[in-house]
DNA sequence: CTAATGACGTAGA
DNA sequence: ATCTACGCCATTA
């Protein structure tokens, strides 16, 4: 069903830990979807609206927080959050990926 | 089912 | 380093 996307997109984000960030391309394939960064957006667009899913934690593989989408306010808040959880911005707007991105794990085993 | 769209990514100028 | 053009995938019309 059209939910098992947006599912998997969300089980990943759920798991980037604060003061980090993950881009879409990287979210996309932890979640079984490799290439498809894109529709990660996409699904990312109606996920504003989950209470506990940290989407203000997923930016572009540029290191900048995307712009349209959802308002257009929202990418300011999006950064400010980040700022919040300790992410520094460079004055281009982008920030240290080499430095703030997450190791993702892939998910399917079972850590218990 | 086909066509158009978009919070992306990589390569080239 | 910045800007433009093409390609990718899932979603929606």
């Amino acid at each position: 069903m059209s939910l098992a996307f947006r599912d998997a997109i969300y089980r990943v984000v759920y798991q980037v830990p604060a003061g980090r960030v993950a881009t879409y391309g990287q979210v996309a394939e932890l979640a079984g979807y490799p290439g498809a960064a894109r529709a990660c957006g996409t699904a990312l667009r109606d996920a504003t609206r989950q209470p506990e899913l940290p989407w203000h934690r997923v930016i572009n593989a540029s290191g900048k927080v995307s712009p349209g989408g959802g308002g257009v306010g929202r990418p300011l808040v999006q950064r400010r959050l980040l700022e919040e959880e300790g992410v520094h911005f460079r004055a281009s707007g982008r920030c240290d990926l080499k430095r703030y991105r997450w190791k993702g794990q892939v998910i399917g085993l079972d850590e218990s």
